[in-house]
DNA sequence: CCTACCGATCGGTAGG
DNA sequence: CCTACCGATCGGTAGG
């Protein structure tokens, strides 16, 4: 046994919160996934809200875990390749973490809004300031807006990876990977000075 | 009476559609809104199914009723902000419609990508065509992946605009309005070539 | 557009 | 971790 049971729940309802939604998904239809009854899985999880909190937690501490380390490892653009690598790594290993975390910002804007202001504002904060520091610099444009930038970076690669199945569709060339690549790209161009040379480094 | 009651029932409609989700959202709920009983509101429309295809239809419809004007009315970078500007304009008119689009593709996604590639493919295939002829007259970023790039700003407006209560809130100083100008900042710098001095033009 | 009603499914509990 | 069960709410129908 790999796992203990309650991971198992956790496993099986992010992918179908993620799928199906919170409402849409029925307690029966997890126990069903994980092979056990329903009343059993309210004996790990008391209801179906606290279930929903751990599988929220799980995904976010995640970043508690390693965005420590990540900052210190590098500087400038490395630094940038190492964070939204790691962003684009995380989500697009399992979509259903971008899935779940943007269902949760349509479900419970103004709880999500508090869990997201509590648990992201310091790094941000971190964030914002080595843009303005870069600025400074004379490396990153000026016209950045640090944390409607930060912000928007972090949009852009969650939204895009919880609906490239949507947008990958609507041409003939473009996959899974030519869309995060263009998302990266983006990114990095709306941040550095001078960047058309080296973006292909 | 400005509105007949099938108007008045989309109008609800798609606001709690969009609040509470599709599954989240009673019949019971609509008719209370609108003021009506139950079985009154599945006069109008048939059954809860034939209602939300209503509602995503008329969403949609917009766009063929604006798109063709808007780009034969413009080129080159006017035709940019005209395009930016309507989707921006639209969707933060009223974000319900945004949320209402991004629930569908979380909740039906086979379903929106075929809808998706039938209403937008034309739509899209004009507009790679237009950055490529860009592209070869030297006045757009030669690395921009067209079809990736015109479906990733899609994303970025619709997406900005469905959870800009939850990024707004990571920091004190960023409005929805300074979120929705750093989007199109991104958009306008990740495409053209040298716009470091008209981009606040 | 209404009252009255139905079968199915929901989250959760009792009791072991 | 199970069987058995409950009140509430769901989408939808009958009949007017």
């Amino acid at each position: 046994m790999i796992n203990t049971i309650p991971d198992e729940i956790l496993d099986a309802a992010n992918t179908l919160f993620a799928q199906r939604g919170y409402d849409g998904t029925s307690l029966q239809l997890i126990a069903d996934a994980v092979g056990i009854r329903k009343p059993s899985l309210l004996y790990h999880f008391s209801s179906k809200e606290v279930l929903r909190d751990a599988v929220l937690a799980r995904v976010m501490e995640h970043w508690n875990d390693v965005l420590p380390s990540l900052l210190n490892a590098a500087t400038g653009e490395h630094r940038f390749d190492a964070l939204v690598g790691e962003m684009v790594a995380f989500f697009a290993d399992d979509p259903s973490r971008a899935r779940l975390l943007y269902r949760e910002f349509l479900d419970r804007p103004a709880e999500m809004a508090t869990r997201m202001h509590e648990f992201l504002s310091p790094w941000i904060s971190i964030l914002a300031d080595y843009v303005r520091r870069g600025q400074a610099e004379g490396l990153l444009r000026p016209d950045v807006d640090a944390e409607a930038y930060v912000a928007n970076v972090i949009q852009m690669i969650v939204g895009g990876v919880a609906t490239a199945h949507v947008f990958g569709v609507l041409n003939s060339g473009s996959s899974f990977d030519q869309q995060i690549k263009e998302i990266t790209r983006t990114a990095r161009t709306a941040l550095f000075i001078d960047n058309l040379e080296i973006s292909h480094g």
